[in-house]
DNA sequence: GCTCGTTTTGACAACCTTGTCAGGCAGTCT
DNA sequence: AGACTGCCTGACAAGGTTGTCAAAACGAGC
């Protein structure tokens, strides 16, 4: 069980019978070493199983390049923030690029703990889905030279590349989407407030309301639902309320699987109609099936990495902001019609 | 937008007026320094933001840990994957330890150029889902000191630490799941057989038939079904056959869910009895609900987690084998009976 | 064999830190 | 006063690598 001690270059080096420079050299790939030599560095690497160290190389190369990116996402293992990182790592993979990533949870000092160790690895970039209102602490990073790119919500307090879905308009285009059936009470049941994405799609709700001229009715309007067991127990207070609405539009994953769970408990899927924000896996085989705002995780991911390489690639010019369009997926719980229209 | 360098403790010294090593101590805590001075390190830090370089600092400590551990996964977009990279996470965390983090996709090469790329990092420890039949290019970690630990698969060619799920057993309880409830004739669904975890689940089931006296009907065995369309098809075709199953056990998610579509296409979910082997998020929710066997992946993460670190806290033994125990979750699809029960 | 230009080679410093160790400085004890 | 103690401090080397540059080796041409 006892283990030597990694080979260095010294070891390469003296095994092939040539000076440290030397055998950098070859281990580089440059020329101007004679094939011999080569030769004997080579055996000697295949033979002692030489991994260059990596810190010490960008240590020592002027200004070097880590090769790693440092992402912090929600959850990773929520669907959403596991579609972002693929994507990334796709895009990373082609340029021998490593990730290191890790979940904030919606906490403030998860990010900052996160983004301080990202940084004193000096990654190369960082791509962030940010948590609360001030990410100002992070031009500390962009000032060293380090770019900067945020997904799925916008920065506050700071200018940088961001990639975004377009919240406010898919969520408007849901309430449009039930109106359009014949709906006019449609009650809204959404995440945290803190969370950015909540508040704009309560904005497109709100829009699309008032541009409908529906009711405006605040007991329909339920916020910081955060689990599935609490819109859950939302949706049946909702329902069992002496003015029920007869559609729901779920902001989030999460809170459309509770308003499922609560419909089928009361026997009411078929009956009241529902549109969820975000696609869910199994939307297709739940009856009747799930109409859907959908978004497009690995295209958000694969323009912020996009965004960032480019950077990396020594791009300069203002930051871009790039709004990724939803997508309205009818599939039959979107399209109930309310229990009598009146016309 | 021009930037400067990133301060060092060079920086700091000089506008602290003290030697770096003085810098160096205050940094990092050590005690023995004047007051006075430490209040201007300290304020020195603040002004100039500086962050330590942890490269230099792995680099120059005696066998210093880079405070970094690799995971190669089968893909990190895949909710099993995710699960695992987040329960190591939040085990790491702990230690600020942080994750970098790869899919290998089923693919040899990627095993390795991910594991060539941890190792020149100097990551401090691994954990692999490993891809096919030899893993014994592991062995210059493990000689090097990085302690290596297996999830999900166990390893070929090399002994190393490892957690696995009970698949062949799990397998088997499906089996008996369904032969208890009066099939008879049970048709296996599973993934690419190169998969260790496809074979050992195929093993289980032919266990259980043989235990059972079941008929052996090859024409029931599908193998090598590693997308939803292709477990979709393999179902109609099983199905219209001239000799139908009453039962179908789909050894894995995607297969689970594409016997699932085609089932409700054929009109026949209520008919023919299904038990699927992992679970899936919104299997409550489907007519009928489906029986699945289930693992339990954060708890496969936080084991190999554990495995890891109490190799780097110094425990020096044998290899150590983990085998987490599935679950029968009855939802439904698999207390469905066949259409006449004979005896 | 000698000179010259070119190719190969290696010594050394540097990247940013931290471990080692000796020197400086106060205050104490004979 | 002189020797000694203990605490602070900084010079220097080292960790593994690569950039710089001068020295060495080579080949060609006379």
């Amino acid at each position: 069980m006892e283990h030597r001690p990694r080979a260095t270059l010294r070891d390469v080096a003296a095994m092939a019978g040539v000076s440290i420079k030397t055998a950098s050299r070859v281990v580089n790939g440059e020329d101007g070493v004679r094939p011999l030599k080569t030769e004997a560095v080579l055996r000697a690497v295949r033979q002692l199983d030489y991994r260059p160290n990596l810190s010490a190389s960008t240590l020592r190369r002027n200004g070097g390049r880590t090769a790693a990116i440092g992402m912090v996402l929600e959850d990773l293992a929520n669907p959403f923030s596991g579609a972002l990182l693929r994507a990334v790592e796709d895009e990373a993979n082609r340029r021998q690029v490593l990730i290191i990533a890790g979940s904030a949870d919606e906490r403030q000092d998860r990010e900052r703990t996160l983004v301080r160790a990202f940084s004193e690895r000096r990654v190369d970039g960082l791509i962030i889905a940010p948590v609360g209102e001030d990410q100002s602490h992070l031009r500390a990073e962009t000032e060293a030279g380090t770019p900067l790119v945020f997904v799925d919500r916008e920065p506050q307090g700071l200018l940088a590349d961001c990639v975004l879905s377009g919240n406010e308009s898919g969520a408007a285009d849901a309430i449009h989407h039930l109106a359009a059936v014949g709906h006019r009470r449609i009650a809204y049941l959404g995440d945290l407030r803190a969370i950015p994405t909540a508040r704009e799609r309560f904005a497109g709700f709100q829009r699309a309301s008032l541009e409908l001229t529906l009711p405006w009715t605040p007991a329909h309007h339920i916020h910081d639902l955060h689990t599935a067991a609490a819109a859950d127990d939302a949706t049946v207070r909702l329902l069992r309320s002496a003015d029920p609405p007869t559609a729901l539009f779920t902001s989030q994953n999460l809170v459309t699987l509770g308003a499922i769970t609560a419909l089928q408990r009361l026997g009411l899927q078929s009956t009241i109609a529902l549109v969820g924000f975000d696609d869910i896996p199994t939307a297709d085989l739940l009856r009747p099936a799930v109409t859907v705002i959908a978004q497009d995780p690995p295209r958000m991911g694969r323009v912020a990495a996009d965004l960032l390489f480019t950077r990396l690639d020594g791009f300069i010019g203002p930051p871009r902001r790039t709004v990724l369009p939803t997508t309205t997926i009818p599939r039959g719980s979107g399209e109930l019609p309310p229990p009598l229209s009146p016309s």
